[in-house]
DNA sequence: GTGACTTTGTGCATTTGTTCACGAGCGCGT
DNA sequence: ACGCGCTCGTGAACAAATGCACAAAGTCAC
């Protein structure tokens, strides 16, 4: 009923984490000369089972053949356009230091509308140095980026300690979408989206499985019994 | 009957992925002297509903005390053990170049048993440079330097077009988590775990959510006349 | 000791996500 | 033209995760 017209909005978002890769591996196969692909050899490509690599694109719409498969070109496209990747999305950096430096010289930035049109950092000395052939701003023209640039995207990488601070300024000309690599939590107001990147979160729960696994092999040396089969046979390791 | 003694295994995939930002709320509370926290802070401090953070913890034991909370001192050490954080996570990265750099000298390692002990890259030019206290070593001596320190995690840090040949040569040597920073999936035999942490993945969800915010407020502003608006007509865009 | 008050731990309903299985639509060979 | 084999799209069954509400279990004041 009212169904119809959140029909666009209707995207899962366990979805739309996976579109990334779907795009990602629809590119390796253009570089590589393939123009068709069927949900099998996708879905193995992106590391997902095709049952759910076409569920997840039967919501976008119906961009498939039915007993050929899928154009890599189209779907890439259609992809891109429902992630927003056929506009452009200025980005600004916060923090020059080790990891700031790091992300500036990513190129991986330039794939899908990511432009990065600011680098700031409040340390003076840092101030005018040359970074990926961008010149480091103050924090204090923070504001003049922003809206120089209309940025619509901001990137944390300060310390823990300044995090807060910064997701406010940047919050304040009107950004509403922050990607965090300080270890803590930002409090934003509604309606805008953080999300945080921490490489100490995955290890521990890297830790985590590891730990699981060798108390798994120690209690089934010692147990022995319950080992027959029980089949459940798991596809993918990563999880 | 059976599920006693999977009790301590049956943590769930969610809870698990929560358990990391719940210890680093407790280490902040740690910090600041606090000894005793209830559900309803700890819930704030870490970003989720406190239901949620109950339900949580409850996978783990019964360590809060009704009518007073958890004692922020004993819940942090039965997390952090939950994760196997009490024992040592000898840690090696592979790539040395911008970001395999930052890693490096991240000192968010430390905190919870990881500890960097090798650092290892193809290029002899940065072979024996000394990095956070650390002397490169070349690729070759990956076994070696595997066995010497019994090392459990990988990190990869290289271009993607490398980060398989990588991988699989940290599997050979016996290590069976994996952390990898480059943009392609990996594949790796059963009973490997592996992570991927990936910078323009997080931008594009971001910008998913960012664009989907723009057309609603566009279609809110519209709105109004929603009496024409049955399925086949849709509005700006094709579908 | 008792009763009022606080906060946990958990059963249950709801929502969200995944897997299965199969019908529908398409290209191709004959 | 027409069936045949292939692969998509999808409803229905299943599983996981979340949110709700409250009884159980503790503290504290007196
Ligand atoms: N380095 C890594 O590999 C890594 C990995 C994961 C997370 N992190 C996190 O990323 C952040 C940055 O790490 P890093 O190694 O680059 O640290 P760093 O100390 O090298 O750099 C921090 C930079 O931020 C700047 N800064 C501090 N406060 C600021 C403010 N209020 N406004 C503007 N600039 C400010 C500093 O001048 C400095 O240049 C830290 O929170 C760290 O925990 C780092
Ligand atoms: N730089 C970032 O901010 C960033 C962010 C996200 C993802 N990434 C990804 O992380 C990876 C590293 O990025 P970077 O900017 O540090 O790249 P880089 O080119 O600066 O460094 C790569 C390093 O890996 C080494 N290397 C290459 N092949 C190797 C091999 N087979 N064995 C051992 N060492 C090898 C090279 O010698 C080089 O030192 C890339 O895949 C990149 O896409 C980088």
């Amino acid at each position: 009923m009212v169904a119809d017209l959140t029909s666009r909005r209707g995207v899962p978002d366990a979805t739309v984490a996976r579109l990334p890769e779907y795009l990602r591996a629809l590119t390796a196969l253009t570089e590589r000369g393939v123009t068709s692909v069927s949900s099998e050899e996708l879905a193995a490509a992106a590391g997902v089972s095709s049952a759910k690599l076409r569920k997840d694109l039967s919501h976008l719409g119906s961009y498939g053949v039915r007993g050929v498969g899928y154009d890599v070109e189209h779907l890439a496209y259609e992809i891109a356009r429902e992630l927003g990747l056929t506009q452009d999305w200025p980005v600004v950096i916060v923090g020059m230091g080790n990891l700031g430096r790091a992300l500036a010289d990513y190129s991986g930035f330039i794939k899908g509308g990511f432009r990065v049109v600011g680098l700031l950092d409040r340390d003076p000395a840092l101030v005018g140095q040359d970074i990926a052939g961008l010149a480091v701003r103050h924090m204090d023209d923070l504001a003049a980026v922003a809206s120089e640039h209309s940025v619509s995207i901001g990137v944390i990488a300060t310390p823990a300690a300044s995090a807060q601070d910064v997701c406010d300024a940047l919050v304040d000309t009107g950004i509403r979408a922050v990607l965090n690599f300080a270890p803590c939590m930002l409090s934003v107001p509604d309606g805008v989206d953080t999300r945080r990147v921490d490489l100490s979160t995955e290890l521990q729960i890297l830790a985590f499985h590891s730990q699981r696994r060798m108390l798994d092999v120690a209690a089934e040396g010692v147990a022995g019994d319950e080992a027959a089969a029980s089949a459940p046979t798991p596809v993918g390791a990563a999880r």
